[in-house]
DNA sequence: TGTACATCAGTGAACGCGCGTTCACTGATGTAC
DNA sequence: TGTACATCAGTGAACGCGCGTTCACTGATGTAC
């Protein structure tokens, strides 16, 4: 009992993980009211704490956003490389599969995907992050393509299938394939136009 | 003189054109500030007008918006004709320039660019332009196909070319293609993707 | 093990700010006779 | 052409609101002796 009451008094203040649940209900208010619905002061309603409680672990709003984009890079750079991993590294099914990934990963969570698209606030870590992503899929080309480096052809081979699921991502999620009545599935547009971006292969 | 005064008079009250001042001043503000920097105070202040007569042309500010969208929709489609026409309809080379045209347009009004495609407040003046838009790639596919209507396959051909341009006009303005570190230009970008995307045709 | 004390992570009240919108108003314009 | 009047397109003051941030504070925790 005694025990009890103190793990309570210990949750509800010091309880140690105040940043991650602010993040977590920023990340939540993004979603359900858009990339700019999110303010601090709603944040904090929903961790249960007051407004000034975040100043002690983000200087400013603009931190919060940044440290919510940064831990999203990170979960959408795992998905892509777990998503990639079905099949055999290189191959154009593995490259296939972390487009579609990334298109899941914005219809799953669309307004954090516009979050992490708009702005970078000059931010490093962002800019780090992104390139993490961005290189689990030069690795697949670079092998696809037999090389074993990132070199100028991987990099232009690799730029249009990112141009492509990044703009297939914005337009799904702005309900923009019902638009163009297109009825192919994410799977079949992301398959078919990967392979037709990318050169042939002499030899599989 | 008298008749100066007149004239400066009439256009310093009703001017006949503050809803399209308003619009300017939005669209200036939109792209100062990002798609979110606009207030209608602010629009106002640079109308040279008070904050309650944008009440007597729109209803509210997602009215406000929501016109200055169309307006920007309605600019983008005839920009994108023009840059068609430039080549013999339905050829590759028709089809690619609208699509490098699409990606200047974004370079050229990054902030608006993204306002249009974030929401649509389920306009449908909004979603109507859009069509408009779209139509004018889906009529150059229908012909690069040989046909003379937008059928199936049509869609199909057309919805990835769109997907790709899109893609590439957000990362272009996020500056994302510096950081994948292509050397090539919009134009040669867009250009090879138009036709690794389209089926080949068999006779020119 | 017990005590003193520094530090840490919260509270809650307050602030100034710019916003969207409303209101009663007023002066200019267009129209009917 | 002149006059009366309805309408139109503005003004400017005011409102309530939620926001980001600061402040002095307080209670819980960890540590040294």
């Amino acid at each position: 009992m005694a025990d009890t009451t103190k793990v309570r008094a210990k949750n509800a203040y010091h309880h140690g993980d105040l940043r991650q649940q602010l993040l977590n209900a920023t990340r939540q208010l993004v979603e359900e009211k858009g990339p700019d619905g999110f303010s601090v002061s709603e944040a904090c309603r929903r961790a249960g704490v007051s407004t000034a409680a975040p100043y002690r672990h983000f200087s400013d709003k603009t931190d919060m956003i940044a440290a919510l984009i940064v831990e999203c890079m990170k979960e959408m750079t795992a998905r892509l490389i777990e998503a990639g991993a079905a099949h055999p590294f290189g191959t154009i099914e593995a490259i296939a599969a972390g487009g579609i990934e990334y298109v899941h990963f914005a219809e799953t969570n669309p307004a954090m995907f516009r979050l992490m698209f708009s702005e970078n606030y000059g931010r490093s870590e962002i800019e780090e992050a992104g390139h993490d992503c961005y290189n689990s899929l030069l690795l697949q080309v670079a092998s696809y393509l037999g090389k074993n480096e990132v070199d100028e052809e991987v990099l232009r081979e690799s730029f249009p299938l990112w141009t492509f699921v990044h703009g297939t991502s914005f337009l799904w999620i702005d309900g923009k394939a019902d638009f163009a009545k297109t009825q192919q599935s994410v799977e079949e547009l992301v398959s078919e136009a990967t392979r037709r971006l990318l050169p042939q292969r002499s030899q599989q």
